[in-house]
This record gives structure tokens, sequence and C-alpha cells, in this order.
DNA sequence: CTGAAAGCGCTTACAG
DNA sequence: CTGAAAGCGCTTACAG
């Protein structure tokens, strides 16, 4: 590998010269402009991203901190903070932390000794403990979903309490009668704004009755025993309202499995917008929350902080939409 | 952020004693020892990755290339990839070539200046320039399917032709009398294997003729058009064995869509066993490959080359299983 | 417009 | 067992 000093020495300059061009600071002379160009060709030089991160600079990396790569959430938000990552020159470093604070505390750790110069948080948990060790270390940050409790951060979420409003909105005018609801861990926020958007829509029904919210975990198996539970408590309920479509996907595959038919007799909502919504049987129909674009967005965010662009903290709320899908196409 | 030279102030010792210790080269008195203990402690010093990286010494960083993280294959490998990576100290840099050359190149620069530790390849694509840039930088790598043309190289893959001679079987013994199949793109081997798999089973049969092989795309709509040609050539058929589950899962939505009951009137099976395959309706069965432990394995190797425990290359050939669910059940 | 020199935080022979 | 010093490849005041 070449270096600086090679191309000043080719270039009959200084590598302060050199490194002044690199970084386009400071003048530099026409011809030793050229010069410099072809030394680095010739030498197919690429400067040290670690001696500069050495010499104070950007490692022009940053890292995605989310709960598990594996949930179908989160592939395409990566791909999306990664797209524009690399867009920036930027590099992204992956981290699953199982929604475990320690885990995470772990990771500071380990990336601050990096010299990272950045870090999105896509985990439902981010203890006091961390941001303290990100402020202190003035590493820049930003969060998606949930803000740190004591320090402002800027936020990327969707607006998930109109989500709610508009799941209901489309089984109503579907021609639904009653409606139950399978909510979310309530320590997430998307999860408790769901539900807020869901009660406020329906509690003016006099079919509305406390008992047709039961919670989930987020996941199928959630989805499939809090169908049963909901079945078994309302037999008579002609739509689910699942508080993300991995729960709906349960709901789903506990109403096959009981014989009740989808839409017919019970229509299905989720929320999320993940690919799997398109393959099952029926298709679900869901709230898409703009996955990507949030991901785009909050990788553009960081990277504007990084840069020194963007200064104050503020809320990004995306809106979600309406997917229309045949688990809830009724004659209603 | 306190440096080695707060410490050895501290401890009233040298830079060089404090790096020994950390290290743990070169022998350090036993009084000394607590003593750094101490003062680390109380700085609450971790030691900059970048600076040592600097020094020559690892960066602790690889890099994980593959073609599109969205792509549900990838999701739980690149969890299985860090799982490894993060036990041993090691952080993951996400690449998404979109088995694009160009991208991979410009990936492998970037890499470079960054100074990792090694790369994994599980992109499909893995050109000649590619390799030759590697190998001049000497930097490890390990692939995932493909083996480099030229060079020799660790690849850890599963038995794909096996794995097609699986799938047949089991639809015979589900009783299935002509079998199509969707193949996916030749280039990428695991496709081509699964291919002679099947070719290798069927060719004796009487009903076999090659019309009864359709190429798609590895991707949910392709697999929706192949079913449509492949059902449009041989009506008659009663088991589609798609070269993997994306595929299965575009045939049964083809075959939804034409009225044709799986598994009653056609039987399907898919290849991967990917968590798709559990939501469809009927469940579809696979041939599973052991997703998470090839990447765990091929994340403990690139580690065991990195840091030089292992030194020739190998081809670790892992075994896959056949998942037996509703779209292959027949009383046949 | 350009160069000499110090510094970023480590590691590693080389002496002692 | 331990320290002084050079070096990793850059950047950045400071002079000129």
């Amino acid at each position: 590998m070449a270096t600086i000093r090679d191309v000043a020495k080719l270039a009959g300059v200084s590598v302060a010269t050199v490194s002044r061009y690199l970084n386009k600071s400071g003048y530099v002379n026409a011809d030793t402009e050229q010069n410099l160009k072809n030394a680095i060709e010739k030498l197919n030089y690429i400067p040290s991203v670690v001696a500069r991160g050495l010499a104070g600079k950007s490692t022009k990396t940053f890292a995605l901190i989310l709960p598990d790569i594996s949930n179908p959430f989160f592939p395409e938000l990566a791909r999306a903070v990664e797209d524009v990552a690399s867009t920036y020159g930027f590099t992204v470093i992956l981290c699953n932390s199982d929604s475990q604070v320690g885990k995470e505390k772990n990771y500071i750790d380990v990336l601050k000794s990096k010299n990272i110069d950045g870090i999105i948080f896509a985990s439902n948990t981010l203890g006091q403990e961390d941001v303290d060790k990100m402020v202190s270390s003035n590493i820049p940050f930003v969060c998606l979903d949930r803000a740190p409790t004591n320090k402002t951060c800027s936020v990327v979420r969707s607006n998930n309490r109109e989500g709610g409003r508009l799941a209901i909105k489309h089984l109503l005018e579907a021609g639904c009668k009653k409606i139950g609801h399978i909510y979310g861990p309530q320590e997430l926020i998307p999860a408790k704004e769901r539900l807020i958007g869901y009660e406020e829509s329906v509690r003016a029904f006099d079919w509305f009755s406390p008992s047709l919210m039961v919670q989930g975990d987020f996941g199928i198996n959630g989805g499939i025993e809090a169908t049963k539970t909901l079945m078994h408590r309302h037999p008579d309920i002609d739509a689910i309202f699942a508080g993300n479509d991995l729960m709906a996907v349960g709901a789903l595959k506990a109403l096959h499995r009981m014989g009740v038919k989808v839409p017919e007799q019970v229509a299905v909502i989720g929320f999320d917008g993940i690919n799997m919504t398109e393959i099952t049987q029926p298709e679900l129909t869901t709230i898409a929350q703009p996955i990507y674009d949030m991901g785009a967005l909050v990788s553009r965010i960081l990277i504007k902080k990084i840069e020194g662009t963007i200064e104050e903290d503020q809320i990004y709320e995306l809106d979600v939409t309406l997917i229309p899908r045949e688990s809830t196409k009724r004659s209603g």
C-alpha cells in the first residue's frame, strides 16, 4: 500500500501539501495539483482512514444498533441505512442488541474504542447509562421510535397513533361491527400509540369493551395466543387489528386452525408493512410504515450531525399508509 | 477519554509496560500489574483500537459482503456472523453489493483504507479483480457457496445436490408421479447443483422430459411466472420442486390463482429453509440449509484465519435437511 | 502557495 | 522485569 509519503516523494512535494490537496483545505498550485493527481493515480494511492481517524478526523463509520436483524422489520431498515451511508462514503457496523441493555453498553464501549463517528439506535431499550456514555463521549446519535428520557436527541418515527385510527377506520368502512385489538408490549412506544389510536376510535361504540384488547408480544406465536384468547372471549367479533404484522400473521394462522374464514368471518389488519404480508394467504391488509424512508432519513440525519451540518435535535414523524388487501375485503 | 499515557502516569510506569500488560506480551511484575489494574479501572481506560490498528495490529473488524440484506436468506446469516464476531471481540461491517462487481470493488477499496482484518463473501459475484485486490493486499477472506476461480479460499456451503435428490425422494415417497422443477440462475452454483440433483433423480423415469425444467430468477415473481409456464406445458404434473423458497412461494401464489389445490393436486417443495416458509398457507415443505450454522462457521473460520490459527484453505460442506410440512402432505 | 515538525494513541524492538 | 525511542499514516498550526 502506497502511503502519503510515497505520493509526496513522487510528486516532489511535502506530505503537508498532499494532505491539503486531498482534503481540499488550503490552496494548492495548479501544477502541483496535476502532479499530485498523476502520482496518486500511478501509485493507486488510497488514504488510510485509520490514520486519519487517529489524527482526529472522522473514521467514516457509524453503527446501527438494533434488536435483531432477523426480525423482518429490520433488514429493509438496515438496507436503507447502509445505502445512504455508502452514498456519503460511510460504512456501517451492524449490532444486534437483543434489546439487552448489557449488550448495548458493551457495544458502545467497543464502538468508542473504534472512534466511530456516530450511532443509530433502532433498539427498543436505551438505558440511561447508554445515553450518558454517548453524551459524555460526545458521540452523535439518532434514535428510531423512542427518544431517550432525559436528553434531547433527534428521533425518526412514524405516526403510529394515526395509523391505529386508520386501521379502525378501514375496518369500519369495510363493514366490521366489532373489532378486537392485539396490542404489543407497552414499553414500546409504537405499540402504545397504536393502542391509543384504537381506543380513541372505538370507545364511543356500544360494542366496545376493554376485554377486546389483549396483549401480544409482537411475535407470530404471541399473535396466535392472543387471537385464541380474543376469540374465546368474544366469539362474535368480525375483525382483528393486530399491533404489528407478525402478530397479524399469527392471527391468520390461529383463525385458520379454528376454521374461521378470513376475511368473510373475521377481517384481519396488521401494522408495519413488512414483506411477509404479501405472501400470506389471504394477503394481509396492513398499515405500512415507510420503513425504507425511515432508515434513509435516520441515516441522513446522523451523517449531517456528524458533519456538523445539523445542530438542533428534532422529531421527524413520517406518515403511515393503508395497504388494503384481501384480508379485509368484505362485501360489508 | 483516558489514554495509555494517563494510565502509565497514574501507575507510575512507562507506556511500554502498560502496553505489555494489556497485550499480555512480556513479563510484568505482580505489583505493577496490580497498580495497572487499579489505574485502568479508575480511569475507565479503554485502549484505542484505531491507534492499535495504525500501529500495525488488528482493527478487530471484518466485513460481510452480501447481495442484499433484504433478501430473506441473509438476515439469519448476518445474525450468525455477527454473533460469532462479537463473541470474539470483532465488529462487522455490512455491505450490500446487489451482486454488482462495481460495488464490490468499491467496497473493497474502502475496506482496505479502513484496515479491516478480513472479508466474508456471501455475494454471488466475485470478480477476478476483487480477488486480486484482496490477495495482493493480503487480506484474509472466506466465501459462501462459491469459490473464486483461480485462487484457493476456504468455502462454506451446503450439500445442494444432495438436497435436490432429497427433495425428489420426498416427493416420490409422497406419491407424486410427475415432478417439474423451477431452477435458479445457472451462474449461481447452488442453483446449478440443485438442478443436477433433480435431473439425476428423475431422468430414469419415463415421464421425464427436459421441458419439465423451467428457469426462474430466485424471486417470488420469477416463481409465479415459471409456474405458469410449467403448468401450461404440463398440466398433468402433480409436484413442483422449486429451486429456492422464494420461488416456491411464487409457485404457491400462482397455483392458488389458477385454482389448483396444494398439496392435493400439486405438491410444492422449496429450498433454503427461510422463515417465510412457515407462514404460507399451506405451510411450505422445504429442504433447509443450516443457515445460522453456515454463518457461524464462516465467521469462525475467518476469525481463525485472521488470528493465524488456520492456514490451509478448505471446503466445508454442511448437510441439508428435509422439513416436511403441509405443502407436500398427500395421501399418495 | 508550501514545508518542517509535532501530535493523534498505540506497539515493538532494543537496551538496560 | 522495565523504559526510551522510533514508527504506524495521517492532519494541522506555524513559519516562511
